[in-house]
DNA sequence: TGAGAAATGAGAATCTTTCGCATTTAGAGT
DNA sequence: ACTCTAAATGCGAAAGATTCTCATTTCTCA
């Protein structure tokens, strides 16, 4: 169970934590603000602070769990980390989130960075547009 | 003059507006933030406010003479829009700043989003990484 | 040159995220 | 199981970035 993981971690295996883990792990939805885990922790009963939310989504995010994603509109998002790296596209009108990875542009960008003499640590890339849905309705 | 470069873009010459766009195009640092600008403008004896500032900022944006970015750390980076589309790659040691276009990677973005059934509107690429000047200083 | 519309400045307000600190809890050792 | 202590929590306060409100000032152009 979550009990593992997180001591796996190194993280002590607190009920805000297992909370807040295994609700990531049971939602459908993949990208999530802290304030909807908050939320979400509201809605289902459990009493957990939202700082707590805070601190445990970044000590989650150190431990590898989740991967933080900056979306425009100035909050964070998070998303259980499930070892393949991937880039997303998102609609501007409705929110979609979709995720792909492109071998090619991995490469490209590793090589920008070489040629730039950069050692590359990281990389974000949104692709934003208006979906198939949203094209529909005018 | 700037006077003739607001009127074209369908704003009022003010003096706060034409102070700030003639600092941005003779400026010799390329990206911006907001309060980088606000303190130009105080350090150069010139009283703008801060609300000003984003709010002509922000104008600008949407005029099309600035483009803003959202590299790491929450706040917003502005530059004088010249034209040319590019990407950026950063030192997450000191803030360096580096540009580049890579003709492969926008292609390959418009080739996921038609894959994706997005109508892509823009997309935006950082590559984060240490620059051969920090990466000397051990 | 004067009137009206638009823009400004100052500070309050908002939003997201972090901090500080008194209180609670996990879990190592008994 | 019980105890002890470091670590974690929850609350409200604080911070940082940006926007809003509104009284006052400034463009524009008739
Ligand atoms: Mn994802
Ligand atoms: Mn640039
Ligand atoms: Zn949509
Ligand atoms: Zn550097």
């Amino acid at each position: 169970m979550e009990n593992q993981d997180l001591k796996n971690a190194g993280l002590k295996a607190t009920l805000p934590r297992i909370k807040i883990l295994s609700f990531l792990e049971s939602s459908d939805v993949r990208h999530m603000s802290a304030e909807d885990v908050y939320k979400a922790m509201l809605d289902s009963g459990e009493e957990v602070g939202l700082a707590t939310v805070y601190r445990v989504l970044t000590q989650f995010e150190q431990a590898g769990l989740v991967t933080r994603h900056h979306f425009e509109g100035g909050h964070s998002v998070f998303e259980l980390n499930e070892g393949k790296h991937h880039d997303h596209i998102l609609c501007v009108k409705c929110g979609r989130v979709d995720e792909f990875v492109d071998k090619v542009i991995e490469e490209r960008q590793i090589r920008i960075a070489e040629e730039k003499g950069y050692s590359m640590t990281d990389h974000s890339l949104y692709i934003y547009g208006i979906c198939t849905n949203c094209q529909q309705q005018s």
